[in-house]
Parts: C-alpha cells; structure tokens; sequence
RNA sequence: GCCCCCGUAGCCCAAUGGCAGAGGCAAGCCCCUUAAAAGGGCUCGAGUGCGGGUUCAAGUCCCGCCGGGGGCACCA
C-alpha cells in the first residue's frame, strides 16, 4: 500500500477480509466468564433497500459506544437483525407479481453487507429476521400465553382503517388523523378484531418509568405519560327518566351541583337506547352527519359545538335537579363511560356547547374570575365552593374529598381513576405478517393452536393473491384456512388476520441471546445474565408506540416468571435526524444523500467520522454543514503521524518527552470523560489536538523517535478506533502491532502526568480582569490573596482596604473595592 | 391555545456560576514545490437573540418578550 496517500478503498479492501477471520465481537458465551456484561442493542433496521444517512449516523453513534466497551474489556452483547415483515414488501410483491420474501430478504443481504464494510461492531452470529418461521413461531406461542392470561381476546368495536394500507391500524399507529405509515386519512369502522390488554398495564407502565429516570430523554417520557393519561377522579350514576342509571365519569365532582345538562357520545349504544321517540329522526339525522366527518375534522378545535337534544331528562343524585341529556360528538364513545356530566361555568368545553344551544350556566365554584355565563370563559381554577349544598366554602380539593364520600355513603358513586391510553389493536387485514395462531371451531369457538403444532406458517401467496380486496389475503388460502378443530376435531377455519408487526419488534432482544434457541422464545438463564439493555439507540419516532409496545411485553414476561426485571431498556438515546439544506431529504425536494456514495467518495471512516462530530448525538445534522472531506482530512493526518513514529513498539514511555506526555495523558483523561458522558463531538476535537501536538513533536520537537510520540500515536489509535476503525487499524499495524486495535485495551491516564506544576490565577477587581500570576495549584486562599493584594496591576485599581475579597483558589480571586 | 427544548464569530459547534473559544468549515497569508495538487504553519473573527433581575462574578440561575424546533390539543 502506498503511504504516502490517503487511499479508503485500500484500507476497507486490506482490513475488512482480516476483521471477518478475527471475529473479534463475539458476545462471550461461558455463564463463568468474570468480565462485565453490556448489552447494546440499535433498533433494528426495516430492509427497505439499502442503508441511507440515517442509518449511517445511529450505528456509528452506537457503535462508538460498543466499541468503547470492548476496549474497557466488557463481554459485549452488539447483535443485528432485521424487522422483516411489513407492507412495503408486500405492496413490492404485488406490484412485481413476486413473493415478498424474496424482495425482503435480497435487501437484507445489501444492507448486511452495507453493514459490514461500515464496520459495525455486531455479533453477526445471532443475527435474526423476524419474517423467518423460526422467529415468528414464538410471536405465535407467546399469543398462546397472552390468550391464556386473557391478554389476548377478540371483540367488536369502532376501529381505525387506513384505507390506503387496507387494514385496521392501533390508535398508536393514527397520527391526527392520519395512518402513521402512508399519511392517508384514517376511517372508523365498526369491525371485529384482536386486542392486546395493554390497560390492564397502564399503572405499571406509569410508575415504572421512575426507573429510567435519568436513563431516558425526559421528552419521550412526557409522550408516554401523556399517551397513558391517568387521571383520577370519580364515577357518579345519573338516573335518566324511563331509563334507568347511567354512569359517568368526572375529574371534577366537586362541581356536580353545576351540571346543567348531561351528554352522551353520539355514536355510543346508549344515545339510541334512551332517545325520545319523537327524537329518533333527530338523532339518526345527526348520527349521518357525524359519520361523515373525517377524524380530522371532528378533532379540529376550530370546530363548533354540534349536538342534537334526546328528547329525555336525568336526575342529578345529589340535589334532584333534572338536566336536559343531549347527544354530542366532542364526547367520546370510548373514553369513561360514553357520558359525562356537563358543568358549563367550570368547563370550557361544556360552556361553549351550552351558549351554542342556549342552557344554562351555573357557578359553583367562586375563583374571583368574572362570570363564565357573562364572558364565555370557563373557570376550572382553584377557588371556593358555592350553590353546593354541603360543599359550599370547601375548597376545590376538599370538595372532591368530601362529594366521593357523600356518593359512596349513598351508593350513587366512587372515585374512580380513568386513562386515555386504549388497548392494543393487533389484528391486522394483510398477509406479510405473523399469522394469529388460532382455529374459529363452531362448537369450541376460539382455540388456541396447540404450542406443537407452532409455528403456523404463511402459505405460499405471491402477486395478485396479495392484493388488498377489503378482506384478508390469508382468507383466499382455502386449503389453509379450513382445517380441523383442535379440540373437537370437527371442521373449523383459521383465523386470517396477521399481527401487527410491533408484536415481532416488541421481544426481538431477547431472542437475539440465542436466535435458534428451539426451547423457547429464548433462554431463561440467559435473559437473566443479560437483560436488560444497558443502552439503547434509535430515532425518537417510536417514542410511544415500539418502546411502550416492548416496555408492555415485558411486564407481563415478567409475570410469566420469564424474565427478572421489569423495563427493558434502561438507557435510551436518541439520535438526531440527517437532513440536508435544512430539511428532511426528500425525492420531491430532490435534497437526498446517498449513504453508499458518501462512502464510496470519502470512505467509511471519514463519513462515520463526520456524523459524530458533527454535534451532540441528538442534534439533527446537516449534511450541507459539515464536511466529509476535512473528516477524510484528518483521518489522513492522522494516519501520517502513526505512519511516522520511529521508536520501536515497546519503547519506554517514561524516557519520551515530558511536555507531549502531559498532553497525552490529559487527552486520554479527558477524552475518557467525554465519551462516557456521550459528547463524542468534543470527544474527536481533543483528539485532533492531540494529533496536532503529536505532528509538533515529530517536525520541531523531540523528534519522531521519541517514545512520547509513539505513546502519543498509540493512544491516538485506540482511541480512534471507536469512529475509525480503518484508520485506526492501519495506523495501529503501522505502529508495529498486530490486529485488531479494537481489542487493544483502553488506554489509561496516568494521574502523576495531569498534575500541572503552575497554573495561571486570574485577579479580577470588581469582576474585570487586572492581573494574571502563574501560582502552585495547591496553593492556600490565604497566600492566594496576599500574592494578588501585592500586585501593583491591582493596587492600581484600589484605594484603601477592600470591601471584600473572594479567593478561588488557584485560578481566581475577585477584589470588590 | 397549553407544555418542553434551543438561540455563542460568515457557518457547524465548545465553555462544573469564575479569563467568552476547545475543535472543525469557510476566508486570508506564509512555507514546501519548476508549477499545481497534496502537505506543513500562521492569521482573521462573536461579548453570547432582546429587555430586566439575582450575584463579588451570568453564555450559564430567575422573570418578561422575540425567533426557531418539538410535543399535546375536545380523554370530561
């Protein structure tokens, strides 16, 4: 090779066939081995072509941290895998006449091997796909056990569908009205699918969150808490004339003398259940209208109250008033009840339907606010009770205490605590997923396929057969779809729905500790030495949907006695987006880079390089403010003044120059700090000076044979080859050893060499600088202040005995005159 | 509308309440070279969005604005 140029082919074409015979990541298996466990674990990628910018800057983030940890001689746990079923390889393979499988898995082979010249740090023996018959077996089993528990269970309802995607979709999957995936509007329909009972979760996946404290980014926390939405309050059963009791659900029963009217969800059984004869058309008019509107115009807070009068009245329980019910679509169908109690004067909501329709406006509840009737402006504020019988001068919180006991003496109520996250949907109408693992038996009804019989394999559907038709595709398989109950033997039909594809993505961690592991979704004793993950990485999309989704599945492993902890992930990062010019990269902005071609133009280090230092691992980086070429730049310089070092290897360090010594050991520190507090930008700045001092060395110092330059290199190499494996490794050969650097050993700083002689004190006078002196850094406040009250540059500034003096000693002292 | 985060040289970014600049890009200059490229070196540059406050001392803490980004938004 020649030298004396920077060649990045040469290095990947030199280095890459050796790593591959060294294997040097291999997650050590020996249950005796006395090193420290670290789990990695990126989240893994969807084989949708090749690799793009994105996956270039989150696995050369996470990479840095694994490699660190092989240096600091962890065993570690970096596996890969891919997320492999989904709709775009079916949509693929409708459009090529094809079978999604071989779309899916001839891109994983380019992204593996993408993967592999990015010099990523994996344990490529426990590489998984979750669209193989091995892996989905026990999304299969595990739906057996959750259906045992009655996690799992069927039912009707309103749903939402993608009409585009042709399937049903979570509520997690529906962003303001629109289907997370494709952007088109999402429909409601009234169908019968598979749910997962993840409310019955919700406390625990509200109060476990105090465990990531600190571990995760305190805004995916807020979403998830918003998602799960507790709140708590109470029920409190109307009694509606010629009907009978109806509950609803309140966060403020402390105003309950202030309901006015009483509302149902239009949509809601009830509403056609107590109207009116004489209302009926009324309210089928205004249910038409209703079912028309779009989610997104429903939702719009732009939108006026609508709501039709249902011909009936309900009996306040606490002082026998009768209030008008009405139906109305800003209440939901799916939430509490179905109903509320409307408090117009403490509800914002409530007084503008109540002013739309003329009902009256009650206060109850004194907040030194103008009048709610008179402005149209709610108080939901703090204050004191009124009009509220034996309420009244409560305040908002003894109120709330004092109405829950009233209602439960009387049997007219409790506290109650309600949330707004729903069950998981999972059931979904397509075919590139995990069939659900049950037999619809006319006499046995739902039966589980037994676990032996698992897995349930997709049949061989290709092109046209896939294509949505408004039913499953599954369902066109008749020969598979009829077989025998399981139970009585008689004729039956397989389910043909699939699962939602964050069931596979939801446990994929743990199978990676042993992914042909046939006993199991995974081995027991192994999640026990290796759960859960120390530090997770990936983008900030799924912060409500894949990591509740996996925080979920564990809890209730949990339960099963399967695993010994209770949140999988314990540390989260979060990596910035890569966009370019300003905005996201687009085909209709025509801004977009391509990952291999950065590659191929400035080689991988350099572009890996370039997405670490370009900021904080969570910051969006830019791609037209940052420079792949300097990165080139300083990888070639780099590897000249490794190239360059001329001692022999194990020269002694303790006879090189003292000065470079200093700043190597200072680098070694501070870089050391730098990396385990993530800043891995600042982290490559030190190194560059330390490149830069070592270049010094060589051309106008000590000289090139100096064991402090060789030292210097050294540490330079093992510590680039956390973002420069290639460079590092090159340079490290050149240095006279033997692959790989990546398992060099992290170097140490030495403490006696980070001790400074003298430092240089500031002495300010009224917090301006005056004066500099250098000083010992032990020196005491009190010799501090006499050497910086002597100096002439500050006496200068001073007249008389100051006022006040404050010593930092050694690098400050201020005079206030 | 509510909540959170961020505003530091032309640009990207550093700075446990203690000298505003570590690093990079760009710009300019010098050395090396027959020349260019590559390489080596030097220089330039902001008083920290605006206005108050706390403090001996504020980019850093507090309050109010302005600008940018994100989250939530009929969940009773």
């Amino acid at each position: 090779m020649d030298e004396q140029v920077y060649d990045p082919q040469a290095l990947q074409d030199k280095w890459l066939p050796r790593w591959e015979r060294l294997d040097a990541f291999r997650m050590g298996e020996d249950p005796q081995d006395p090193r420290p466990r670290k789990y990695m674990l990126d989240m893994f990628p969807y084989p949708s072509g090749d690799l793009h910018m994105g996956h270039g800057e989150v696995f050369a983030i996470a990479d840095v941290i694994a490699r660190y940890w092989f240096q600091k001689g962890y065993n570690v746990l970096h596996p890969i895998g891919w997320d492999s079923f989904g709709l775009p390889a079916e949509n693929a393979a409708i459009k090529r006449n094809a079978h999604p499988a071989e779309w899916t898995y001839k891109n994983i082979e380019t992204q593996a091997n993408s993967f592999r010249r990015y010099a990523i740090s994996f344990d490529w023996t426990r590489r998984l796909h979750t669209s193989d018959p091995e892996y989905y077996r026990w999304n299969q089993w595990l739906f057996n056990r959750f259906f045992e528990r009655g996690l799992a269970y069927r039912r009707g309802g309103l749903v939402n569908w993608c009409p585009n995607d042709q399937t049903v979709l979570a509520n997690e999957q529906v962003v303001a009205g629109r289907c997370e995936r494709c952007g088109a509007e999402v429909v409601r329909r009234e169908l019968t699918q598979w749910y997962f009972k993840i409310t019955d979760y919700a406390d625990r996946l509200l109060d476990d969150m105090e465990q990531l404290e600190g571990g995760w980014p305190e805004r995916v926390m807020t979403m998830q808490r918003n998602w799960i939405g507790r709140s708590t309050g109470a029920d409190v059963v109307f009694e509606i004339e010629g009907h009978g009791p109806v509950t609803v659900y309140t966060t403020r029963p402390d105003t309950l003398f202030g309901a006015t009217f009483f509302v149902v969800a239009a949509d809601a059984p009830l509403a056609e259940q107590i109207v009116a004869p004489d209302r009926r058309a009324a309210l089928d008019d205004y249910r038409s209208e209703v079912a028309k509107l779009s989610d997104i115009e429903r939702l719009s807070t732009e939108k006026e109250k609508t709501g039709v009068f249902l011909g009936v009245h309900a009996i306040n329980p606490v002082n026998g008033e009768r209030i008008p019910v009405w139906a109305a679509d800003y209440v939901l169908s799916d939430y509490g009840h179905g109903a509320i109690m409307a408090v117009p004067a403490h509800d914002q909501r409530d007084l503008d339907f109540a002013r739309k329709f003329g009902l009256p406006v009650q206060v109850v509840l004194h907040t030194g606010m103008a009048d709610p009737g008179e402005t149209g402006i709610a108080t939901p504020g703090e204050g004191t009770l009124v009009n509220s019988g034996p309420l009244d001068g409560l305040s908002k919180a003894g109120a709330i205490a004092k109405i829950i006991e009233i209602l439960e003496t009387q049997g007219k109520g409790a506290g109650a605590v309600n949330y707004r996250l729903r069950d998981w949907l999972l059931s979904r109408q397509r075919f590139w997923g995990t069939p659900i693992p049950i037999i619809h038996c006319a006499d046995c009804g739902e039966v589980p396929v037994p676990d032996d019989q698992l897995p349930v394999t997709l049949p061989d559907l290709r092109g046209e057969a896939l294509a949505p038709k408004g039913v499953a595709p599954l369902a066109s398989a008749t020969d598979w779809v009829n077989v025998d109950c399981p139970k009585c033997g008689g004729p039956a039909k397989r389910d043909t729905d699939t699962m939602d594809t964050f069931v596979d993505s939801s446990w994929y961690f743990l199978r990676y500790l042993d992914p042909h592991y046939e006993g199991g979704p995974f081995e027991v004793e192994k999640a026990k030495q290796w759960g859960p993950i120390d530090q997770y990485v990936g983008g900030v999309e799924h912060a409500v949907l894949h990591l509740m989704y996996s925080r979920f599945f564990i809890k209730v492993l949990y339960d099963m006695g399967m695993v010994t902890f209770t949140e999988p992930f314990m540390r989260l990062l979060n990596q910035g987006q890569v966009i370019n010019q300003g905005k996201a990269m687009s085909k209709t902005l025509g801004n977009g880079v391509d990952l291999g071609e950065q590659i191929d133009s400035f080689g991988v280090d350099a572009v890996r390089l370039t997405m670490v230092f370009a900021g904080p691992p969570e910051d969006d980086i830019d791609w037209a403010d940052v420079s792949p070429a300097a990165s080139q730049k300083f990888l070639a310089r780099a590897l000249r003044v490794m190239g360059e070092v001329s001692s022999a290897p194990g020269a002694d360090f303790e006879t090189g120059d003292i000065e470079l010594r200093k700043v190597t050991h200072r680098t070694i520190d501070e870089v050391t700090r730098l990396i385990d507090t993530y800043r891995f930008n600042v982290a490559i700045a030190r190194l560059m000076e330390l490149t830069t001092a070592a270049r010094r060395a060589i051309d106008s110092g000590s000289g090139p044979a100096d064991p402090a330059v060789r030292e210097a290199a050294e540490a330079l190499a093992v510590m680039l080859s956390l973002i420069a494996p290639y460079t590092a490794e090159e340079g490290w050969e050149r240095l006279g050893h033997q692959a790989t650097v990546a398992k060099a050993g992290w170097p140490q700083a030495d403490p006696a060499l980070l001790v400074q002689e003298s430092v240089t004190c500031v002495i300010q006078v009224a917090g301006k600088v005056r004066d500099r002196v250098d000083v010992s850094p032990d020196i005491s406040d009190g010799d501090l202040e006499a050497l910086a009250l002597a100096s002439d540059k500050v006496q200068a500034y001073l007249s008389g005995t100051p006022r006040k003096v404050i010593v930092r000693a050694p690098k400050l002292v201020n005079i206030v005159p």
